[in-house]
DNA sequence: CATCATTACGTAAACGTTTACGTAATCTGC
DNA sequence: GCAGATTACGTAAACGTTTACGTAATGATG
C-alpha cells in the first residue's frame, strides 16, 4: 500500500538512487530529471520513510527528555525551550515522565536507548551512577538541566542556587529586614534544597544578622509543602518579617497561609519567591522573585546537546545568570 | 561498533533467527539455548534497535501530539495523561509545539507521518480541511482533545463547553445572583470562545434574567486578557455582582484587577472560573470554578488512539463530565 | 580526433531486524 | 520399530532507504 521509492523510480523511469540523490541534493542529475522525479513524487503523494532513512543514518532527528513532573510550571517551561531549540535543529523531542523514580528512569533511558535518539536532556533530580553507566555506553550526548553530576563529566546548564539564594536575602536585608524566616527544598536535595538553604545562610552570616536553626524549614518545593512549612515557621518564629521561598510555589502557600491568618503582605510580613513562573504575575499581591531564565535554559541544553552530536567533542557547562524580579510581595522596612 | 543481532548469534553458536524468537517470546527453542543466549546477551551488553525493528513491523511505539501552547498549565496536564497512557501502552510521546499556526501544525503533521508514528493526539484548536487531507492519506488514527470537528468523521474527547458554561452560570444564579457578566474567549474561537457564551445566554434567558450584550466582554483565555476584559466590564457594568470567567487565568485577571481597585472578593464580587487548574488551589481568594479533569481526559484521548490502532476500526467520542469545585470566590447573596 | 576529466546516471550492498520456509532430529502412538 | 507429527533450529528474503562503485555518454584539451 504505501509508496516507497521505488514505486517513484518505476514511474520516474530512473533507478531509486537517482531518487535518492534528488532528495538529498546530492549532484548528479539534471534540471530535467530532478522535474520529472519531483513531479511524480507529487502526484504519487510520496513521503520518505524516516525510519529507513535512521536505519542507514544512524541519526533520528529526535532527542529525549527526562522530567520528573510533566505538569510543574518550571519542567513545562524548559520543555518549551528544549522543544523550540530541537525544533530549530530539525528534531523532535519525546518526553518522559520519569517521577523523580530512579528505575522508572532507567526504564526510561534504556527505551530511548533502544529508539535510538540522538541524545538526552536531563532534568530528573540527581543523576547517579547508574544512569551514568546506561548513558555512557551508549554514547549519545547528555547534558544535565538544572541539575548537575559532581562524579560524572557531564555537562549542566543551571543558575548558582547557592548564589540566587544569597541574592534574594540579601535583597531583604537591604530592604532592612533583619528576621527572615526560610522555607527550602529538603536537605537531602543536594542540587535545588541545600545549596539555597546554604546561601541563604551565607547572606545572614555576610551581614552578620544573628539567626537560629529553627528559622528555616526544610521541606520540599510544592504549594501544600509551602503552607506547612510556614505554619510551621510562623508558629516558631511570630515576629518575623521576612521570608524567603526557595520556590515560587512555596511562596504561593506562604501567601495562602498569611491572607488566612490576616497577615497582610507585604505590609506585615514580606515574601519573596524563586523562579519567576507566570503566577509570580499572577498571585495577589503580585510576587517578588529570583528569576530563572527557564525557557532560555532548556534551549540552550538542548542547543548543547546538538552542538555535541555535532563537534563530537564534549561541551562547557552553562550558569545562567540570575535577576530579582521586583514586585509587590515585599516591602522596605523604615 | 554497535553490538547487533549477528554477534549475539555467533557468540552464542545460534542463528540470529533464533535470537530472534528469544527476544520476541517467540516459541521454537529449548529451555537451555534460551539461557545461553540470554547470558550472551549480557555479556555483550546487547540491546534491540527499535528502529530495525519498527522497520519490519510498521510499529514506532511512538505518538504525537500537538499542542498550541506547552507551557500552558492545561496543555501540560493533557500531556501528562497522554503520557501516562502511552506509557501503559509501551511507547513514548512525541510533544509538537504548533503556537496555534496553521502552517506549523501542516509541518508537523508532515515530519510525524515520516518519522511513522502510530497515532496522533491532536490538541491545537481548529482542526482544518488541510489537516484532514494530510492525517487522511496517512492513514495513521487520530483524535482531538478538547475540540471537534463538525466537518470531519474524528473522534474527539471534551466536555460539553456550552453546558459547563451554563452550570457555571446557573451556580452564581442559584446563588441569588442576577447582575452576572462575563470574560470569555472570542467569539471566532468556535470550540471554547462562542459555545461557553452560548451556555451563559442560555441560563441567563432560562431563568429568565434580563441581560445586556456588553455583559460579555470576549477577548481571549489568558491571564493578562482577564485583567483587560474585566476592566473594560467593571466599566460598563458597575453594579455587577458576579463574573463567569471562561478559563482559571482569566479569573486570575478579575482577581487582580478587582484586588488593585479595592473590589473585595467574594464580599462585594463574586467570580466563578473554568478549568480547575492548580493555580485554583493557589489564588487568594481559592477559586470557585468548573472542572475539567484535564489528566484523565488526555489519558482517555492517548487510549482512544490505541485502541484504534489494535482493533483498526473507528471508535466512539468521549464527553467528560464537568463539575462545580467550590472554593472560595463566590458568595451567596442574601 | 584521440585522450582524459567530468557528468549523469544504474547496480548492488549495506543498515539491523523479523519471519516464511525448509530440514534434520526428536517424539508419539500403535 | 515405523509412519507421521512435532520440535528446534538455520537460511534467506524482506522492510525502505543511502551510498560506494561502475559505466556509458558528454565535454574539454591539445
Amino acid at each position: 500500500m504505501t509508496i516507497t521509492i521505488k514505486d517513484v523510480a518505476k514511474k520516474a523511469n530512473v533507478s531509486i538512487a537517482t531518487v535518492s540523490r534528488i532528495l538529498n541534493n546530492k549532484p548528479g542529475y539534471t534540471k530535467e530529471t530532478e522535474e520529472k522525479v519531483l513531479q511524480v513524487i507529487q502526484e504519487l503523494g510520496y513521503h520518505p520513510n524516516g525510519i529507513a532513512r535512521g536505519l542507514i543514518s544512524k541519526r533520528t532527528h529526535t532527542i529525549g527528555v527526562l522530567v520528573p513532573e510533566i505538569s510543574s510550571m518550571l519542567m513545562s517551561k524548559f520543555i518549551q525551550g528544549i522543544e523550540h531549540a530541537a525544533h530549530e535543529n530539525r528534531s523532535s523531542v519525546i518526553v518522559c515522565h520519569t517521577e523523580s523514580k530512579g528505575q522508572k528512569t532507567q526504564k526510561y533511558l534504556q527505551l530511548l536507548q533502544e529508539k535510538q535518539i540522538d541524545g538526552i536532556v536531563f532534568t530528573s533530580g540527581v543523576f547517579t551512577q547508574d544512569h551514568y553507566q546506561i548513558i555512557n555506553d551508549t554514547n549519545k550526548p547528555v547534558v544535565l538541566l538544572s541539575t548537575e553530576s559532581q562524579d560524572f563529566p557531564i555537562p549542566h546548564v543551571k543558575v548558582n542556587d547557592c548564589h540566587a539564594a544569597y541574592s534574594a536575602t540579601e535583597y531583604l536585608i537591604k530592604k532592612g529586614h533583619r528576621k527572615i524566616g526560610m522555607v527550602s527544598g529538603n536537605r537531602s536535595d543536594i542540587i535545588a534544597g541545600q545549596p539555597r538553604i546554604d546561601g541563604f545562610i551565607k547572606a545572614m552570616n555576610t551581614y552578620q544578622i544573628p539567626m537560629k536553626e529553627e528559622w528555616i524549614v526544610p521541606i520540599g518545593f510544592n504549594f501544600e509543602e509551602g503552607k506547612q512549612g510556614f505554619t510551621q515557621l510562623i508558629n516558631q518564629f511570630p515576629d518575623m518579617t521576612a521570608v524567603v521561598a526557595a520556590s515560587d510555589e512555596l511562596a504561593l502557600g506562604v501567601l495562602s497561609v498569611a491572607y488566612q491568618r490576616n497577615i497582610s503582605v507585604p505590609d506585615q510580613l514580606s515574601v519573596i519567591g524563586y523562579d519567576n513562573l507566570r503566577i509570580a504575575e499572577m498571585s495577589t499581591p503580585t510576587l517578588t522573585t529570583v528569576s530563572q531564565p527557564a525557557v532560555e535554559m532548556g534551549k540552550k541544553a538542548a542547543e548543547l546537546v546538538f552542538q555535541m552530536m555535532e563537534t563530537n567533542k564534549p561541551v562547557e557547562s552553562y550558569i545562567f545568570p540570575h535577576e530579582i524580579v521586583e514586585r509587590q510581595s515585599v516591602k522596605a522596612l523604615s
